[in-house]
DNA sequence: ATTTTTTTGTGTATAAAATACATAAATCAC
DNA sequence: GTGATTTATGTATTTTATACACAAAAAAAT
């Protein structure tokens, strides 16, 4: 017979971060420990007895990075036999959004340093985490086009054109404005607000807001999202 | 500090089979050993230290059923404190695609049988099986509106009659003879061959062949698949 | 205070895609 | 050979996607 099993269970998570101006960023960790101790890496550690996986993802961003998700799924589990150098660790790995106003961080615990970085400029990371990186943000392209998950990345409130640059940097590719907004509009689940605001020169905008409940009835009757 | 982690990891699999007559079917086997011995359950077990993921499935499929996948993909990973009634188990679910020559099927090791169940016809299951398997059959249902994986579960040559029976049981609705020979000739994935198959009365049907290189080909392009 | 620049907001005409629908051809059963 | 069964096929209509330009509101420049 064979011997007892000997392979850890690990969580990571992928937190995207959007402001129009900066575009998509993603939260990275510096490691206090070896191995890749100094290198970046993204939040995450080892799952605990008693907790679920969710739990452990919530507690190390906790402790980590001080960032609370209001979007959290299940990406992919990652187990090559060699993705750590140590023991076999095999990594459930999640991928969250936040909201602008996250964009306050602390690094505690595991980490020495915390940082957003640029999805476009990311540095070496430890482990294989390059390759959940890209798992993620491919899952996140993908989703934003049949699930109305963007609007976990804007502000509560947010002018239309927010939306619209969103979609054109998460897609890579220019939308045609009046389409996009007849399109969105058409699947009501805006609510035009009776504010508007004013960033710099030009007209001020609308502000909308995301009706999820309006969205979780449209979805129970079948309606999809689709962009 | 906390204790060391106490943690296993397992893989079960969903193995689809389809045939016309009988619609969709799902391979499960009887248990040995406890818990839930002589229950039924999806055919799966622990990770050894040094194979991957994908590896243990097919050596546990192997063992368990003796049948061979040719589309195997993760599914979702498992991983709620209290779904084993021994220790924390977390288990990475995947879910396989088979021909309908795979129908042969012999109990062996860990299993005192195999059989083939009908979706709608699921005896009691062990575990969160019940969990997984629906998990699966929404996935199934979703992956083949927009990637062409129902040719996985029918024969290498087969009429343009199957390929749409299959679609109106997995998608649950009827759908238009026509149309859907329009819409799938115009993916310009099929090859009509130049051999006909005649099944009980009517006329003879010419058989086709999915072209995964053509597929491929067309993916890379951009082309998307989409029913 | 007038002009220029910037951003928002909106409609229509055209092209493409989805849908609805019926009849002839080939074989089998009787 | 008559009737039943299954395959094969085209067109008209509706719906959806796309392409495209100018006015309104405010800020910035003069």
């Amino acid at each position: 017979m064979g011997a007892i099993q000997n392979i850890k269970v690990s969580v990571d998570a992928v937190v995207f971060g959007y402001t129009p101006d900066e575009g998509l960023s993603v939260l990275l960790i510096k490691r206090k420990s070896t191995p890749f101790k100094n290198s970046w890496a993204l939040p995450g550690g080892l799952v605990k007895d008693n907790e679920n996986l969710e739990e452990a993802v919530q507690r190390e961003l906790k402790e980590e990075t001080n960032v609370s998700i209001n979007y959290l799924e299940q990406l992919y589990t990652f187990g090559d036999v060699a993705r750590d150098p140590r023991n076999r660790v095999v990594s459930v790995a999640y991928y969250g959004l936040v909201k602008p106003d996250a964009f306050e961080i602390n690094a505690s615990t595991d980490a020495s340093d915390v940082a957003w970085y640029n999805v476009k400029e990311i540095p070496d990371i430890a482990f294989d985490h390059h390759k959940i990186l890209n798992t993620a943000i491919n899952r996140l392209k993908g989703k934003i086009t049949y699930e109305p998950i963007g609007f976990e990345l804007l502000d509560k409130k947010f002018p239309f054109s927010d939306l619209e640059k969103l979609y054109t940097t998460l897609l890579g590719r220019e939308i045609d404005r009046r389409n996009f907004r007849k399109k969105i509009v058409r699947l009501n689940v805006l609510d035009e607000l009776d504010e508007k605001v004013s960033k710099g020169s030009g007209r001020p905008a609308n502000l909308f807001q995301f009706n999820q409940k309006r969205y979780f009835q449209l979805k129970k009757e079948g309606i999809v999202f689709e962009i």
